[in-house]
DNA sequence: GGTATTTCCTGATTTAAGTCAAAGTTAAGT
DNA sequence: ACTTAACTTTGACTTAAATCAGGAAATACC
């Protein structure tokens, strides 16, 4: 399957629409595949976001670094997910993020302006755009709850039930960031988890 | 200003474009004001969330209670904010939160199926949901991000320069429960603060 | 206007999680 | 394959924040 048979699978998935050959060529006219080794960057911290990418195969993960020199995971993002520090995407703010491929990735790029093209002319677009901001939404709604309200240990098994094969892809180290645990905490609570 | 004067100049501000006198009418033949008093419930733990509720005035809370009885609020809402569970509901889950009137509450009320026909026929309501939507992704990402990678106290300085009319509206054992610190704790924190 | 309820502060103590340091393990790069 | 780098675990110690308990201040409400 090409990466654009990909990206065509599943925006028709998540908008329930099915796309027409013009639109497809739309996309493929505007869409640009890109490649990413490990350790590249996507964006760097202080530049502006002009792009979004669509990940067709590969992982990153969204971080700040502290004043302290420590690196904070927001987001660690696999296929299917679009690249992109939205804050800075829509306000066109300089963005206090970085975006790495942890490792090779294959994306579809597309800039700020060919989007409002797509949202112009393909109905599908729109109706990915507003599932994705649903979703992404209620998993920050979630992500808030469980940082103000649970344990560690509750936050850990919470990433066990909504994101298992997180840990099979990334390091604990990093899955500790993300759940804003020092690694040698996360390691604890596992090593306590085998004993009920 | 009426209630549906407050309304029609939010949307308008939001979404940049005027309402004509017919999508006017429309708003004020489905939306319907509606009064809560003081501690009564907009949504209770459990029940679908089938209504939004745009708040023209006063205020509520967003929390959940954990089990030990304990109370989390997730979220402080003010005049120009709708009253949902999101989650809830785009999905029709039952919620996981209880949603209370703080102040008095004045709203204009909304059902699920009513705003798929705004969504319908009045291009200014889907204009508002996009920019609501983005801010709202906006301002979680940015809670994420303070609650897993900043200390209290940066928490606290965070809310003062984001939501600085939160401290003078809400008690502050509101604000450490919405911060995710214990009353203690914030009420320390804000002694210290005093001297530099 | 006075009582009741909430809210807020302060001190003493406990606990969860962070830090530091070092060793063991696994994985990456050439 | 081998060497370096990255990741994980463990133990000893420290620290940030929670909990417990008491009292003061402010608000709500009849």
């Amino acid at each position: 399957m090409s990466n654009f048979e990909v990206f065509f699978d599943y925006i028709q998935k998540l908008s329930g629409v099915i796309l027409s050959e013009d639109d497809k060529h739309v996309f493929m006219a505007h869409l640009k595949p890109k490649k990413l080794r490990r350790r590249q960057y996507f964006l760097q911290e202080g530049d502006v976001c002009k792009y979004t990418g669509f990940i067709v195969k590969g992982s990153a993960k969204t971080f700040r670094v502290d004043e302290k020199g420590n690196e904070h995971i927001l987001k660690l993002s696999v296929e299917d997910w679009w690249l992109a520090d939205f804050e800075s995407y829509y306000h066109l703010t300089p963005s206090r993020y970085n975006i790495e491929a942890l490792e090779d990735l294959e994306l579809l790029q597309v800039s700020n302006a060919q989007v409002e093209q797509f949202f112009a002319s393909i109905p599908a677009f729109i109706a990915m755009q507003e599932v994705i901001k649903q979703n992404y939404a209620i998993a920050n709604q979630n992500r808030v709850e469980a940082a103000i309200s649970y344990t560690a240990e509750e936050r850990y098994e919470d990433l066990i039930t909504n994101y298992p094969h997180f840990l099979q892809r990334f390091p604990l180290n990093m899955i500790a960031s993300y759940l804003g645990l020092s690694p040698e905490t996360l390691s604890r609570i596992r090593k306590n988890a085998l004993k009920p």
